[in-house]
DNA sequence: AACGGTCGTCGAATCGATTCGATCCGAGGC
DNA sequence: GCCTCGGATCGAATCGATTCGACGACCGTT
């Protein structure tokens, strides 16, 4: 009926006190074993578990807990194997560390600000969202809690862990460009979540949220110049597929011989697409995608994509958040990437090719 | 430089008492409008962002956060999307209660109890784990963290969401029966996590530690007695496939005409091995699944199935840890699941085939 | 003018540990 | 026999808020 022992009463049925049962649970080599072995079988006797969490981190001025933002909905986010292994990263790290992993993702894909505000973060970690006017990021700057962003806003003060996106993206353009292509789009994953979905025009550009789809862009554009740029609502294989049949199903004499899809999950979609409209990958189109994801499904099509280490990634923005956490000093990572060949990318069709370089 | 602003720092600032300064943040009737601006302003001029959650934490008895536990490696686990699913709905309503979800998974797939100990936990839902003897399961209740589960751990003083597993494969065996067919095997989901793979002997069922494992098993049983029960290592795509190809790839007279897989995952990775196999689904073989997952990649198969309520699981199992947390007592809830005939499931093989009943 | 009732503010206790410097004790050195 | 040294234990301050009962002032009654 009454409530939980407290440290000090197993101290006192130990006959020590309260400092002394404390350096006993941490395991302070100051104190005797023999003593050690009475608080913990007082403890025992009393059925306490342990010093409490709560207390021990107001006094500590750390909670044990780091959080993830995570842009979207629980529920599409994790449909993305990439964010999936980020997250798994982050987790591994964090383990280790005996620290505890918070999803902050609201209903309507943002967490309130009282949900920030209730709860005790020593950092936190922009996992799948890149808002540089985020308010959640304005409203953990104030309260001091350490910030890792995970190719997310680009900010003073915020520790950034960041891929190549550019150019990879390029090597993958150069790759079509060396194949005979020269009617390229590009599927890109959403600019900001906003549900539009369509051509993406100059002034929507300007509205972008994230970072890697704007860099996926542009390193197309380094090779190719202006390309057409469909954008999707959702990073998902549905949308993917319908956007291909979008771009696929027109006259063959302006039909793109290469679709860049700004992910796999993309490139799986339009794969279908095509599929269903009767082309043959990679004699009719080439499709390359980005992230070198696991998509068992797809077996035994091996997508052309560019390899990037979403895992580390994950590993590292946990690593950064525990320096920061120690008192580390903010710091930034690029992480390189790798084209990576497979079987969904061929020469162009011979009435499209030119001859290549 | 110096450490954050205080409450008591901002309410000097504002003339007003800590208590006066509290109340005002709290955004309490008692205080009189005049009085917050003046205390909310001087927050303002000395960059305070709200009380620390720590220590309201502490004296509210409350951390504002639940955790929840995934039996296995994030990576691993989320791959489920029935998993997913549960942790979406699991989410949505902590969100709406302003609660921290917090994401409980060891590198082993297991957290380890330090990192249990560390953690201030107002409840704790076993999502994707069903160990009676998990020793976490013991820790948190010592520390009187109250407990939901998840067709998990059936434990005096549990709150308990279970779905209707028995029933629903009761009901799709039935069904499989009235077509005709009496050779049936089950591919498994696993009965532990030990990486096990393989027929199931009386040994190992006695081992399994997965409630709704079990349940199925005897749902199938319950129509046809006792049938081969190959157990795959993991609920994913290709150890689906890989169990497929060892049960499809026989003599076609020991071939079975049915396979029952314990979840959409397993069905998916059987219907792969079939169309390895040159098998025809349904002609050739039916098979079935659980769970009625979203997978978008399997259209236009569609695959017959039970339907679960995964989100709405998800969301009981929330709402009862909030329950728990506001005091009450634990519940127990079983969900009803319905069969959904889909295009995978046919008469069995006329060589094979019974009179129906 | 005395009194009852509100409304707003304040004091003080409390939540449950951690931690640093001080203290105490016995053993060993000279 | 006295002094020192080191290991074990203890006291007291502290972390930063919340909350309840008390208190003072002001208003309207009778």
């Amino acid at each position: 009926m009454s409530s939980r022992p407290t440290l000090a009463a197993v101290a006192a049925r130990a006959g020590v006190s309260a400092s002394t049962a404390s350096l006993a649970f941490a395991g302070s080599p100051r104190v005797a074993p023999a003593t050690r072995e009475r608080v913990l079988s007082a403890a025992a006797e009393l059925g306490y578990a342990g010093p409490d969490p709560l207390a021990a981190s107001l006094r500590r001025g750390r909670s044990g807990v780091v959080g993830a933002f995570i842009g979207e909905r629980l529920l599409y986010a994790f449909r993305d194997p990439v964010a999936l292994q980020l997250l798994d990263g982050i987790s591994e790290v964090l383990s280790a560390h005996d620290v505890g992993l918070l999803l902050l993702a609201g209903d309507a894909g943002r967490p309130s600000a009282n949900q920030i505000a209730r709860v005790p973060l020593d950092a936190a970690i922009f996992a799948t969202c890149g808002l540089e006017d985020d308010p959640a990021l304005d409203q953990l700057r104030a309260r001091g809690v350490p910030i890792v962003a995970v190719e997310g806003p680009d900010v003073e003060g915020v520790a950034l862990i960041d891929i190549d996106d550019r150019g990879g993206t390029r090597d993958l353009a150069r790759h079509l460009h060396d194949l005979g292509h020269r009617r390229v789009e590009v599927v890109a994953m959403p600019l900001r979540l906003d549900g539009t979905s369509g051509p993406v025009t100059p002034e929507r550009r300007a509205l972008a949220h994230y970072r890697d789809v704007r860099h996926r862009i542009a390193g197309v554009e380094d090779v190719f110049g202006l390309v057409p740029v469909y954008e999707t609502p959702s990073n998902a294989v549905d949308e993917g597929a319908a956007a291909g049949r979008l771009l696929l199903d027109v006259d063959p004499s302006r039909r793109p011989t290469a679709i860049v899809a700004q992910s796999d999950v993309l490139a799986a979609g339009v794969l279908q697409a095509a599929a269903e409209l009767g082309l043959r990958v990679p004699e009719d189109l080439s499709v390359v995608g980005f992230d070198g994801a696991e998509l068992p499904w797809l077996t035994p099509t091996r997508l052309t994509t560019v390899v990037q280490p979403s895992d580390e990634k994950g590993r590292l923005a946990a690593r950064a958040a525990m320096d920061l956490v120690e008192g580390g000093a903010p710091t930034r990572v690029l992480l390189p990437v790798e084209l990576r060949v497979g079987t969904t990318s061929g020469r162009a069709p011979s009435s499209d090719r030119s001859a290549p370089r």
